[in-house]
DNA sequence: TTGTAAGCGTTATCAG
DNA sequence: CTGATAACGCTTACAA
């Protein structure tokens, strides 16, 4: 491979000027800069990146954490997220934390190693304090789906209480009165929030909230089934289900239809998130909208802007959920 | 951040036996080395990776290129060769080629320019000639899901063909000989061998192949609902219908249901891939088994073993799909 | 507008 | 087993 060195001497010019002309931020004459150029195409000159990081402190690399690298919501975030770099001729350096806390801490550390120019992180069993920690550190940082107070500048985040409120409102407004909830661990603050919009839209309505109609489960489709068996168990009335995310929803209703009921017209079922398989589910799942691929974007212009100084972007933090509506719903 | 110079000062050594402690590979005294350790440690030191990237010539990447971040498919993939790497303690720079030509060169030549020790990649619109031209380059590459010949040292791949049989001799062993088939775009090589291996098992069974029951379609969803309502409209009958992959088969099977069909009574429907969504669907759909979670992680180990010189990994190019009976698949 | 030269933080080659 | 010292290929003051 040809260096930075074979070109100046085949274009007759420095070191300094070529690199001028690669880094293209210098002034430098039409003139040489087309002898330069020339020489580079003759040569097949393409610079060594890992020399130009060295001596430019900067890596063009960004490193992003999430959970999982499969899954349909991490799939869009990363997708997201690469779009929008990669067209900015940065690239990603992608690892996993899988909600594990030592294993989140490592991937963080692993890509503080690699010299990234900065990290996205989409962390869920880390504590505040620790990202507040991480923040004052030298390399800068930003947090996806997660609102850490004092950090507002680094996060982009959902409203997650407003979905809440959409979703429990969705199905009240189709008439139901007797609703079950199953959430998500209450550990994770979208959980959290999630279940207060769903009583904030209880009470705005006036239906009393029940604690025997919520369940504590998890994020997974396990959390589904065991939600609604432990309705069913207890024999709770409900004609409406809300779920916390798609994949609760979906083990819901496959349990139900094993319990016999008749979907949508036994019960109506509302998920969280949109995620692909929400189109894929029978009757099509009606859900709240969760912008992650956007919400992805949103945070790679964050870096953009923050350590690459694009400055004209325009930067958004706060994400609104919205209503889908397809057939897992009947009205009353 | 502390250099090695400064742990070399503290610890009262050169330069050159920190190096060799950090590398860990050249032969130190037991007295020394400890010396060494406390001072890393009490600086908080760790290597600049981009330095002894440029003074070692290897960057401890590897690049990998997918069609896309999204969709059950890549994510597994993915995860699979992140997983092993990440272990190894090399890093993964992901990008994505989304089927087209130009932009699967394109992603190759910025892994390339991002000097990446080795290349991964998922490619499907780009020639066999152009890969074989790459793979001459001096940077090594593998192929995944794809044979290509005089490449099969570098190609890690499913026996497509071996799938499409298993799938259509799946719904011949329950009883159906009038079965329509929903081919992938032909261009694509895994979509040609299973289509092979789709009309081996007929004629293997002595039911003949009729041009009529195959609806060339692609990949997706839109590929099954078309291609059912192809055969509708041409009033063909069948009882089974075989999808080059799950998509397609979800994409059937919700035409299907509009159609009037009862599912899976009135028709059987076999998918191709297992993908996640493949347990979500309703009925659950009977599929092909493709390990790609698997072929990722020996991806890994194959640039493990050739470019790491982790010698003593076994490897293994070709996989074998196999049959995962759902509830998608009804005895005639 | 262009050139000179000093880094950037390691590894690797050679002596000792 | 250890130490000098020259790369590695580029960027960036500073000078001209």
């Amino acid at each position: 491979m040809a260096t930075i060195y074979e070109v100046s001497k085949l274009a007759g010019v420095s070191l300094a000027t070529v690199s001028r002309v690669t880094s293209n931020n210098a002034l430098v004459s039409e003139k040489t800069r087309q002898k330069v150029m020339d020489a580079m195409e003759q040569l097949g000159y393409r610079p060594n990146s890992i020399a130009q990081s060295l001596a430019s402190r900067r890596t063009n690399s960004v490193g992003i954490l999430v959970s999982e690298l499969h899954g349909p919501f991490f799939g869009q975030m990363m997708s997201g997220i690469e779009t929008e770099l990669r067209a900015a001729g940065k690239h990603v350096i992608i690892t996993t934390g899988h909600s594990e806390e030592d294993k989140e801490k490592d991937g963080i550390e692993f890509l503080k190693s690699r010299n990234c120019d900065a990290l996205i992180v989409h962390v869920e069993a880390v504590s505040d304090d620790y990202l507040r920690d991480l923040c004052r550190g030298d390399i800068p940082v930003y947090i996806m789906s997660r609102l850490v107070p004092e950090l507002e500048e680094n996060c982009i985040s959902l409203d997650n209480e407003l979905g809440g409120y959409l979703a429990t409102k969705a199905v009240i407004d189709q008439g139901h009165t007797d609703i079950a909830y199953i959430a998500g661990q209450q550990f994770k603050a979208d959980a959290r929030n999630r279940l207060i919009g769903h009583k904030r839209a209880l009470a705005e309505h006036n239906i009393p909230f029940k604690d025997s109609l919520v369940y504590m489960g998890d994020f997974k489709e396990t959390g589904g089934s065991e939600g609604l068996k432990h309705f069913v168990d207890n024999k709770q009335s409900f004609t409406a289900l809300v779920c916390a995310n798609d994949e609760i929803a979906s083990g819901a209703m496959t349990c139900a239809r094993e319990l016999g009921f008749a979907l949508p017209q036994d019960l109506s079922v509302i998920g969280f998130d949109n995620v692909i398989l929400a189109r894929y589910m029978y009757p099509k799942l009606t859900t709240i909208d969760n912008p992650v691929n956007e919400m992805g974007q949103m945070a790679a212009k964050l870096v953009l802007k923050n350590v690459y100084q694009q400055d004209k972007l325009v930067i958004k933090q706060i994400f609104e959920p919205g209503l889908i509506s397809r057939d897992s719903v009947l009205s009353r």
